[in-house]
RNA sequence: GCUUCCGUAGUUAAAUGGAUAUAACGGUCCCCUCCUAAGGGAUUGUUGUGGGUUCGAUUCCCGCCGGGAGCACCA
């Protein structure tokens, strides 16, 4: 049902746009005030005329009845009530009866969106700056499908450049490939870090490195072979982090899948006049030098990273033929996209407004930034396995009989950890640590998931909704609070798929949870009138349903029990 | 130096330009003969600073202070 379509419409007086009104309909600061407001301040300097005038015009020119019960003017808002009792029927009814795809629209069907995200290097450690990543990508990938969209999530891979030229020289001289099989990408970082500490007293190793480099691009077969090699283990490895995550690509192709995509760039560059050569390289200078130029090729003739990222902004309109790509990468690179998404609108591509950086703040560890090379990385695996065991011994000690417990542990540690990176604005830095990690309680993904319990709990214990359904047991502070939330849900997608924040559906599962919490706090279920007990049965449904999905779009579990 | 982002309780953070600026964590203190205590409650504020725009600014604009990031052959 439409709320905001009930308000404009009862609304008896042509001497308002109701376009404009509809907008300005909105949700009281404080719940006493009204179910919706129309705030009139806007309206003022147009209409010339104050806004507490406004609003008491606005509020006599409204015709209550059915469902909306009350009108009021105060200072310059209008506020509008509901029938209690109807409006929850309405809202609670509405949303079981949609069932998991309450909150869903089809706003973006016939429409694709390309999501690059994770994008994880070859043989480095998956850590914690690429779960802020990944975990951001993967949200707004299932927040743009709630919405209907076509969904291409695509893993661009770091699989070229020197660094494997470095690796083929670790290995060959110190890789035991019994080691490797057992630790995986750690047995790989060891002799990539071992090499940058030779490099600095044997220098000849870099000279090495680079030929080694030289013969992956020459094709060489033992170097192809390390190559394919190195991938497979790190490949396999990151599917695992990825499958523990919830998270799926639809692509993967990576910077070497580039390799013959890029002179075509440079070619048009080149006939569009942008190209220009500078100290040797190849650049596009930007007007009035806005920007430092973008670097497309190095004086020895290589290609760079804004080379590759061109040739596949290209690949993917030809291929998807999107309406939006989203670059979900750290702030670290605005000036990269900043540079590249220029560079496409110089050489007058319309879509380059398509484009869109979505960046994100940068994960540290308190010993300072997480750096491969140095040594200095929280790998992730470690940390989704600590907080799992932290939620296993909180199982032993709080309700050791609970069946599953590994499954549960395993959902509730991971939850844990992802709820906790989805939880901030994108764009905020975070230090990472243990002790925030493992902190069940609070704005946390267990105390969202144990609210999620509770709910079914109570089904447990009272049974299925009955026929008699009595709504004045909803009639209090706590419930209207719930199903207010309720209503706004479907809303809650839209603005975090808009804003590509997936933050605003983390913040709005809590604000959900404690409503609930309080609630249950406050009132019984099982026990009271039958006609109550049902009402407030269905109030749990609705909510259990909400977090469950609100959560499923963030990528976290909700346990039955726990 | 230039560009850009950030600055809100002790800490981490919320707040389409709107009503009395929200929570959580940590500390202290209450609440299980009662539907799961991973819960509920009590207890702290000059939104960095000085101007401006506005009926109204945490939010928009300008200056300053403090912090992060980026600024040519790495990605």
């Amino acid at each position: 049902m439409d709320y905001r379509k009930i308000i404009i419409d009862s609304i008896q007086s042509n001497l308002y746009d109701k376009q404009v009104l509809s907008e300005l309909i909105a949700a009281p600061k404080d719940a006493g005030m009204g179910d919706f407001c129309i705030p009139c301040f806007k309206l003022a300097k147009e209409m010339r005329k104050s806004p507490a005038v406004i609003a008491e015009e606005l509020a006599s020119a409204v015709k209550t009845g059915g469902i909306l019960e009350e009108v009021k003017a105060v200072a310059g808002f209008v506020n509008f009530r509901f029938d209690k009792a109807r409006f929850a029927q309405q809202v609670l009814n509405d949303a079981i009866q949609a069932g998991e795809n309450y909150g869903k629209n089809d706003e973006g069907k016939g429409k694709t969106v390309c999501i690059d995200y994770s994008s994880v290097n070859i043989a480095k450690p998956f850590h914690m700056g690429h779960l802020l990543n990944t975990a951001l990508g993967g949200a707004i990938y299932r927040i743009y499908k709630a919405l209907g969209y076509e969904v291409v999530g695509i893993n661009h891979l770091g699989d070229w450049g020197t660094q494997f030229g470095k690796l083929i020289v670790a290995y060959k001289r110190w890789g035991d490939r019994e080691d490797i099989e057992k630790r995986g990408v750690r047995g790989l970082v060891d002799i990539y870090v071992k090499f940058h500490k030779e490099e600095e007293t044997c220098p000849e190793l870099s000279d090495e490195a680079r030929s080694w480099f030289k013969a992956i691009e020459d094709g060489n077969e033992e170097a192809l072979e390390l190559f394919e090699y190195f991938k497979r283990i790190t490949l396999k490895e990151v599917s695992r982090i990825y499958d523990r995550l919830h998270i799926s690509f639809d692509s993967y192709a990576g910077e070497s899948f580039y390799n013959d995509k890029m002179q075509p760039v440079l070619d048009e560059l080149s006939d569009k006049g942008l190209l220009e050569t500078s100290n040797g390289a190849k650049v596009v200078k930007f007007q009035d030098d806005t920007m430092p130029p973008c670097l497309l090729q190095r004086s020895d003739g290589a290609t760079l990273y804004a080379t590759r990222d061109m040739a596949a902004a290209f690949y993917r309109k030809k291929t998807y033929d999107f309406d939006k790509c989203l670059y979900v990468v750290a702030y670290q690179q605005n000036l990269h996209f900043q540079q590249i998404f220029k560079v496409l609108e110089m050489m007058g591509c319309q879509w380059h407004k398509d484009m869109i950086h979505v960046a994100h703040g940068m994960v540290s560890l308190e010993s300072g930034s997480m750096s491969t090379r140095g040594g200095n990385v929280v790998f992730l695996e470690d940390v989704l396995n600590t907080a799992v065991a932290k939620a296993k011994a909180v199982i032993e000690e709080k309700n050791p009989m609970l069946e599953g417990k590994e499954l549960i542990a395993e959902q509730v540690g991971v939850g844990a950890v992802l709820f906790g990176v989805l939880y901030n604005s994108r764009i905020k830095d975070m230090v990472f640590s243990f002790d925030k990690v493992l902190n069940f309680e609070g704005e946390t993904g267990p105390y969202v998931q144990y609210t999620y319990a509770r709910c079914n709990s109570l089904f447990e214990k009272c049974g299925d909704i009955g026929e008699e359904i009595d709504y004045s047991g909803l009639d209090n502070e706590e419930c209207r609070a719930i199903v207010g939330l309720i209503e706004k849900y479907p809303e809650i997608i839209k603005e975090s798929a808009k804003k590509y924040e997936p933050s605003v559906v983390t913040r709005y599962v809590v604000d959900l949870s404690q409503a609930f919490n309080k609630f249950y706090f406050e009132h019984k279920v099982k026990g009271e009138a039958e006609g109550i007990k049902n009402a407030r049965l269905l109030l749990t449904k609705a909510t259990g349903q909400v977090v469950a999905s609100a959560l499923s779009l963030l990528g976290i579990e909700t346990p039955q029990k726990m």
